[in-house]
DNA sequence: CGTGTATATACATCGTTGCGTATATTGACG
DNA sequence: CGTCAATATACGCAACGATGTATATACACG
């Protein structure tokens, strides 16, 4: 499962201990037991987590003895990348005519 | 309440009705009612939601009449494209040696 | 093949959160 | 100032999800 949606990835990166987690594996690889020990969470809550951020693609395994690794998934934050990079637009377009135009500019109307 | 975390600010976007919110101002400012007639929600669910996200400061409102015009914080996206970011160190050093060397390379271990 | 280590799964529990309905607030207009 | 439109808040409920504890699986090693 490394089909998933840009919201689906932000879900499931944005619970406080995977965000802590991806951070950690920013930095490089490590082991379940590793993670445990750097972030001092219950290990299986380690292992649920991280399996979650793999059905999300977020992360990917190897099996190293009785030992699994886990890695950031580098296409997964490509395309959250690219999704954010579809909002550069709003703050090149800021430093131009702000606010002000946009607000009489633009702007819905839906009277009845 | 603009001074939020990167990982509070994925937490308050990745809500699946929030997310949809957020594309839809990606496009240009909406009033409330816009929002709700454009993604079919309930108006008090629309409002807390637009709450949530400007507490974030992944919204900012402006008045207009007794409307509400809700824009995307440009700078809120920013902060989050330069989280991001961070994790492009990945998938540059993907394409030269890839995973086998790292998995035999770096990866940790912890053996009592 | 039995033992110990490393990780995964099962299950009950509890807090958080989104939703629906009702109501309050704000602002324009006559 | 009363009324209507637009939006915000309050509250009860139901569901999802994170956690803790217990247990199962996988694998190396003697």
């Amino acid at each position: 499962m490394a089909a998933a949606t840009v919201q689906q990835r932000l879900a499931v990166i944005s619970e406080p201990n995977r965000f802590r987690i991806i951070e950690l594996l920013k930095d490089g690889p490590r082991s379940v037991g590793g993670i445990v020990d750097e972030l001092g969470l219950g290990q299986p809550q380690v292992s649920r987590h991280l399996r979650l951020l793999a059905e999300a693609g977020v992360v990917e395994v190897t099996k190293r003895a009785q030992q699994r690794i886990y890695r950031v998934h580098p296409d997964a934050m490509h395309v959250i990348s690219d999704w954010v990079q579809g909002f550069a637009a709003l703050w090149a377009e800021r430093m131009d005519r702000l606010g002000a135009l946009l607000d009489d500019d633009r702007a819905p109307e839906q009277n009845p």
